[in-house]
DNA sequence: AATCCCATGCTAAATTATTAGCATTTGCCC
DNA sequence: GGGCAAATGCTAATAATTTAGCATGGGATT
């Protein structure tokens, strides 16, 4: 195993689909994979996630509930990061814009108007 | 080969280091690799990733420049299209919050005049 | 045009990732 | 408490990825 920070296909698959909700047993994770394998090979790569120390697990009931082992702010700020820096040579402005012109996403007209008082208080600290 | 739409690791490595870039020789491509490999590793990984589509190369004099066969702009709407999905639910409302509150991203005034402008530009067009 | 340098093409070997099977454990319901 | 259903632990086989070696070709400089 490559031991490193960057994932495998699957791993990262697998850790999308936890990502997404939050958590995930090994059956949900089954069942939101593209291609899925056997729920056998599900659960052996959820243990070696887990010893990677990118998941950790409950148990609840019979069965084991994983989560990831980052805090969701910790997740999606790097998340963002490596797409900013990979996509847009770093700069935050042209990746909000890039998001705003998405054409496919709806923005509500109280979501713009939250982003507006948000980019003001920016400019307000300083920032 | 898996021949699907995911990456493998290396694969992920290489077509970033591309995307950042915009275009990049073998030789360019391992100095930027984490963990490099042999130069003829790398040269295997980007014939097989033009193979599977994702690259085109170019001549430029004795050597082969490689660049990313999509556009730039379909490249950047597909990555934030994933993170936004898998780590904001869908909402490019809070991807946008998280971007402009990432701490270590100074944000020039001018810049968030600008973007400004785009949220009222985006809000008139009724989006 | 010969030579040297640095590039590529191709292929086989080594390493990693992925998979599924089987044994065992756990919780729940009767 | 016994039995069933459904979960996990472990391990070995298979498939995919990653690697480097060796042969070959192009281009510039002399």
């Amino acid at each position: 195993m490559s031991n490193e920070v960057h994932l495998s296909r699957r791993e990262r698959q697998i850790m999308d689909v936890v990502h997404q909700n939050r958590r995930a047993t090994a059956a949900e994770v089954l069942a939101a994979l593209p291609d899925p394998p056997s729920y056998s090979s599900v659960r052996a790569l959820l243990r070696i996630l887990e010893d990677k120390g990118h998941l950790k697990h409950r148990r609840e009931g019979a069965r084991y509930v994983y989560l990831p082992r980052a805090s969701r702010e910790t997740a999606r700020r790097s998340a963002l990061k490596r797409v900013v820096s990979t996509f847009f040579q770093g700069s935050v402005a042209q990746a909000v814009a890039a998001l705003l012109e998405t054409a496919d996403t709806q923005l509500s007209e109280s979501e713009l108007h939250d982003l507006q008082q948000t980019i003001e208080q920016t400019r307000k600290e300083g920032r």
